[in-house]
DNA sequence: CTGAAAGCGCTAACAT
DNA sequence: ATGTTAGCGCTTTCAG
């Protein structure tokens, strides 16, 4: 199959046009192995420049055995936290010349499966791993013998690096907050009780309840999907509650998002009524009415430390944290 | 250099294995070109399942000349209308089997110049491709051949498809929405004035102006970044005016959350006191209080078109126009 | 229906 | 310092 309808430049006839061989073009344009005389170089650049000579990376990568390529593995990109860490992810990558495929499993765990398949015969040099639940595919991947990093809060395994933030005691944390502002009933919008973040989103607020010695009531948990929408019906739910708590931990911000809609269709004031914060802020937080007081995690030097893992890769499987912020709005009661 | 610890297994073992040759393997793992009789394709699945045998992508893709990969360059993944496309985009890439590679450009000309450089060398069979302002490197692209199609208000040219709404007419459309409540004096938040979607976005701002006969003050037009953060400093900008508008068209979502900020901070009710609509809205303009109305694309249809143009590549330069809509919510004055 | 073999464009070990 | 050449793993033509 004819890939394109022009003739592309190849090596040899760089090599031509220089009076040399194939190895010293390479030797230019890789600026090595071997030493290249001074003038040799400027011809084989001037035959580069006359040519329009551009390097097939398919080539270079199936004899050296690197393709450049990293792969991200996401459940959303459409999600903000997901995009602003894909955006770190990419720009950390470019620094060292790689470029990224980005797998988007559309919410689906069976479409999940396609893409990380699909990426592992692309020969990406390493994987960076979201799963949309706890069934993660990585047994797959350690097979292929593909170093990759989770960002999960899944158990890290042979083969398997993790890279995460301690859920639950963020969770806590942020509970703990609302809690020293007074209120005494925390309600949660969680997501799928499936979901391992969940459950230690759960836990951290269950802590929180218990350092303080409140009862947890448990029609206060509502679960719902992680999105806009799952929030906003959500909050609908609870407020048909006879008693409904005085404070909400949500455990993603565009939950906290559909449920501040919610809130101000029925005409409930936030902080006022109804206190309010959520997991995984984004730059957004600070820009909704009221401004969200949230959890958020270091995405740059996230992207960073899952790259320098992949880069040194060991054929290891360590567990590291990361660590975690929080970022006051008014949502809380806090007076800014 | 070795890519992996482990030993890759190849289509070589596989056939000894089968008790064949690499050419059957072939046509069983491509089902084609050549037939293979039932019972020696059986053989051939067995030894596959046995050894654990995955075809390398890039091994193929050199043979074959097609990598089953598709680009995609965007100024910034982290903008949601981007975010959004891209989910889009790769959802669609995948119905046919193609992966994507994702550029961000970081919102930087020079930067993107690298990101398309990266991306023509590792041979993808097709570029989608969003400049960060009116200087697009389509030389670049049209020179290796690569098959683009540009979502830009650029005009088409010999070797770049183009695919657009007519931005100019939709800004008129929902700038006259306004109008047709009967606001007067409307303001813009512009994109930066260099750019060629901030002209045609102004342009139709000032047909919709003349089409009531309103006189257009200069001094309600303030340029901004695009950002959140820079819609925000605008609105303060424009709110220190002596006079100010009593409706706004501002030029994308990011800002006009900005701008939303600002109007609150000062106590100045939207729509009440001062009305408002965005251009390229996204599923969160529902969820601002109050909810955005907006220009939206339609951007499933968007990345399906722009995949279909690149399956289908002639080589050619057309144009191909979009369609948008109109999201009404409660910004611009409408009730709900 | 199946096997042998010539590439795809590049890297890097081995010669010189 | 430079040239020669054997792969990298696969596709596909050309012969059986």
């Amino acid at each position: 199959m004819q890939p394109r309808a022009n003739r592309r430049v190849t090596r040899e006839e760089v090599a031509r046009l220089a009076g040399t061989s194939v190895a010293v073009v390479s030797y230019v344009v890789n600026d090595g192995p071997r030493p290249v005389a001074e003038a040799t170089r400027q011809r084989v650049l001037q035959a580069i420049k006359d040519t329009g000579y551009q390097p097939n990376g398919i080539a270079r990568a199936l004899a050296s055995g690197t393709t450049r390529t990293f792969g991200a593995i996401v459940p959303n990109i459409a999600n903000p936290f997901v995009a602003a860490l894909a955006h770190e992810l990419l720009q950390e990558s470019m620094k060292y010349g790689h470029v990224m495929l980005l797998g988007d499993s559309g919410d689906s765990s069976q479409q999940e499966r396609e893409v990380v398949l699909s990426l592992l015969n692309r020969q990406t040099d390493g994987l960076i791993y979201i799963s949309v639940d706890r069934h993660p595919y990585s047994d797959l991947i350690r097979q292929h013998g593909t170093p990759v990093v989770m960002l999960d809060g899944v158990s890290p395994a042979a083969g398997i690096a993790v890279l995460r933030v301690d859920e639950r005691r963020a969770a806590k944390d942020v509970t703990l907050h609302l809690l020293s502002h007074g209120y005494q009933r925390v309600g949660v919008i969680s997501g799928p009780l499936s979901m391992l973040n969940t459950r230690d989103r759960l836990a951290g607020w269950r802590d929180a309840m218990d350092s303080y010695r409140l009862p947890v009531n448990d029609s206060w948990i509502v679960p719902a999907d992680y999105t806009r929408e799952g929030g906003y019906l959500a909050a609908r739910q609870l407020l048909a509650e006879k008693q409904y708590p005085d404070a909400l931990f949500v455990c993603n911000e565009p939950m906290a998002i559909g449920c501040l809609r919610a809130l101000a269709e029925q005409g409930i004031n936030v902080p006022d009524d109804l206190a309010l914060v959520c997991f995984n802020g984004t730059d957004q937080a600070a820009y909704h009415q009221p401004s969200l007081t949230c959890v958020r995690q270091p995405i740059a030097s996230i992207a960073s430390s899952a790259l320098k893992i992949l880069r040194e890769w060991q054929g290891g499987g360590g567990l590291t944290e990361s660590q975690y912020f929080l970022q006051t709005g008014r949502s809380c009661g806090c007076v800014l």
